[in-house]
DNA sequence: CTTATATATCGTAATATTGCAATCTATAAA
DNA sequence: TTTATAGATTGCAATATTACGATATATAAG
């Protein structure tokens, strides 16, 4: 085998790996990063802003598209990406709930 | 090429990055829900909850460890594990600062 | 219609991840 | 000391990810 089982674990548990894969890169986390600085801007700007090729940018934006932690709205000729603000509430309630919840009693 | 350039991004993306890394697969995501049930438990407890042999368990239970997202602790002949609490609440802050930081106006 | 610009897709090479059988290590029990 | 138990490590096969050149698509400009 190989492959990772996803058909053994929960639809849930399947939905939040994906969620964080789909951050678990630099030039994704540097992406998001630079969005949140600029608030939007098209393609281009990140492909001058990072060191990586066109496609390869192309690709990772797809990535983040997929998992819903952005959005891309067509412009003319160019597509305007920018962050999707639920995804990031959503995360951090994830995140401060399993907080709230954990017991300050370890091993 | 084909090898993440994490060399062209700062540590503090790659650090963001492995750390989603290893929250990026559900097996650990059901370690780490698990964890969070029981509040500790030994290494065989974990390979009887979830479908996976027992060195592959092991081998997540490392790479949890090594994000210190958990900890283990020796206890006679098995291993006490629980989940790290400080790291989900710097999680938390993280994902709450970008939402708040976040403009509501978007493409 | 032609050309330029912006982005997406395809194909592929390099590398990383996943899962497990076999095996090793360390401690507890007998 | 021998045996049993708990867990880690090794080695490997299967699969997934990353990056990019080449190319396709789609819109704007001329």
């Amino acid at each position: 085998m190989g492959i990772t089982k996803s058909e053994s674990f929960t639809t849930e548990q399947n939905e939040i790996a994906n969620l964080f894969k789909a951050m678990a890169n630099p030039a994704r986390v540097a992406i998001i990063q630079y969005l949140l600085k600029v608030d939007s801007c098209i393609c281009g700007d990140i492909v001058n802003e990072l060191p990586l090729a066109q496609p390869t940018i192309s690709q990772h934006l797809k990535e983040l598209k997929n998992a819903n932690i952005i959005q891309g709205t067509i412009e003319g000729k160019s597509i305007c990406y920018c962050l999707n603000k639920d995804v990031f509430e959503s995360i951090g309630r994830y995140f401060m709930g399993m907080y709230i919840k954990l017991d300050a009693k370890c091993c």
